[in-house]
DNA sequence: ATTATTCATCGTAATATTGCGATATATAAA
DNA sequence: TTTATATATCGCAATATTACGATGAATAAT
């Protein structure tokens, strides 16, 4: 069916399930990476750093500024994206929520 | 076209990229939570606890052990599973990768 | 040996994602 | 005003994902 019921979740698992969506593309990935790399906001050099068309990267940010990981404002012609340092802590949470410190015996 | 051009990215971007894409279902998410709830290893007692097929499930749990999430271990006629705790600290690394120590002045 | 239980896989239908060219919009420059 | 630049969005085609019933495989119980 392709359709995720997503009646069946609590909207902070459905918001959890949204961040890591957007992370689960490799383009995405290496925007952030690259975003984060730099000390100042980028705008759409990413264009020319990635073998994806112009209106392929426009998209990739667009999800991810939907979803909160990255911020853009409008600097004249061109528009000027940053991370999102906010976004980050859920991450952090979610692996450690998992982590258990007694490790388990079954499942070699 | 639905095809990610997957030979444009190094192979440590495309394995972050899975990890987070296997993340990236509230199924799958709602899953990892229960199976760390657990002290013990879980089986498919989480057919009980999700709204989906058995089908569904099994097809989640293999998307999990696939990317080495979980473990999955026979035992009898069921099957044990648990975290690998190993695959958590790629996630809290790409989170601090991103992180930076001075806050940008742009995107308020 | 037969039957029940548990889980995986196949096949299919519905929906979602990806990527791009073309086009629209908005600001800057001339 | 006209033109150039930068980005967003639309519409399409191709591929991927999701979900499930049906079926298969393997062990346990009778």
């Amino acid at each position: 069916m392709g359709l995720t019921k997503i009646d069946a979740y609590s909207s902070e698992t459905l918001h959890k399930a949204a961040i890591f969506k957007a992370l689960g593309h490799p383009a995405r990935i290496a925007i952030l990476e690259y975003i984060s790399k730099q000390t100042t906001c980028i705008c759409g050099e990413i264009v020319a750093e990635l073998p994806l068309s112009q209106a392929s990267i426009s998209r990739h940010l667009s999800e991810l500024k939907a979803v909160g990981l990255i911020k853009g404002t409008i600097a004249g012609t061109s528009v000027c994206y940053c991370l999102n340092q906010e976004s980050l802590p859920l991450i952090i949470q979610f692996s450690n929520q998992l982590h258990s410190p007694t490790p388990q015996t079954c499942c070699p």
